[in-house]
DNA sequence: CTACAAATCGAACAAAGTGTTCATTATCGA
DNA sequence: TCGATAATGAACACTTTGTTCGATTTGTAG
């Protein structure tokens, strides 16, 4: 098949310029990369970028919303309730260079921005399940967002500081603080 | 004084520069903001606007920074713990024809940054107070990450949706959310 | 091996925006 | 009215963008 050859060539070509984005970010401020420096590092030819993306702005979120679909759907892959966080946790710190560009640079706004969408989706849809008849006394919208919110700043704060605790103390902080909300707010055991 | 007479000048054109990158805010994307628009806008020339900033960003961030510098302090003239959230709710309501450009361009995050900092250090200094000698089983910044963070998050999420509940009900929601926390946390009572 | 189609290359281009310079004009206090 | 300071805006060199197009490379089907 002819699309194969053509897959696989473009492949190669967008895998590039992803790499040599994130090296770049991990050298500059995003906002002072240009196109030039992309391809540049990329060995690509400048209309190739333009055949593969609109612009810069374009290769950093098809590539990274993907990143935070991808982190969302392996959060939820067990059953947990209240989603597996030590596995966040970890899977952050083993990839913690990549993390650390995103933070340097604004990939990781784009990529929190999709993971918090479902995140915020599947506790909702599992703290309904798990609530049943009864009917929250807080509206759920605003629980997961606590939820979220604050889960997503403590793993950018623990990125910023160079992860000074372990990912399983990490997990243990968050379960402590949050659990007592949920339960004293929702009257959900778990 | 000549001080008086160049600062009343220099201020009116700032003011007027800022407004004109407030109300372009609300029209359209930050990104998409030329410094020729502000300064036709604002009636100021092109020289004049790099007397005063070094570029748009500058403008942002001067401006703003205060903005969020503010809000910290106003939050904490009293001697609240865990801030008079209300407030904030309140004032932010008042205020949201500001916020909402400010959520829909990208000023918001340099915002956020401020007041996320001063919350975090005062909240610190506070729950610290309130411990005494007793060392918290919890690190203190995780623990003010955590509060800082939900509490944002949540303040972004009701603008978001053009404030589907009053500011009373969301300052209730948050702190039934996030009292039993601190409290089994940090065996604190407050 | 050859032929062919798809992908890449890179030079050239117009367009837009940036930040600076400078001679000129407006403003306001003394 | 004078003088210092601020604002003006045209002109400038420079950078970046996104497009076009003919030449070139690459991989595969026959």
């Amino acid at each position: 098949m002819k699309n194969t050859k053509n897959d696989r060539r473009s492949q190669r070509t967008r895998q590039l310029l992803t790499t040599a984005l994130l090296e770049l970010m991990l050298e500059k401020n995003y906002d002072s990369i240009t196109v030039q420096d992309i391809i540049d590092r990329a060995n690509v030819g400048r209309s190739t970028f333009y055949a593969h993306y609109l612009d810069k702005e374009d290769l950093l979120t098809s590539q990274f919303e993907e990143v935070g679909r991808h982190l969302g759907e392996v959060a939820y892959q067990d059953g947990y309730i209240l989603f597996p966080t030590l596995k966040v946790f970890q899977h952050t710190q083993e990839n913690h260079h990549l993390y650390k560009a995103l933070v340097w640079g604004k990939g990781i706004e784009v990529i929190f921005k999709a993971f918090e969408a479902h995140l915020n989706a599947h506790l909702e849809a599992e703290l309904r399940h798990k609530l049943g008849e009864r009917s929250s006394p807080i509206p759920l919208p605003i629980v997961t967002h606590y939820i979220t919110g604050a889960f997503l700043t403590l793993l950018k704060w623990w990125l910023d500081n160079n992860m000074p605790v372990t990912p399983e103390k990490m997990d243990a902080y968050f379960r402590q603080l949050v659990t007592p909300s949920i339960q004293s707010a929702l009257n959900i055991e778990f």
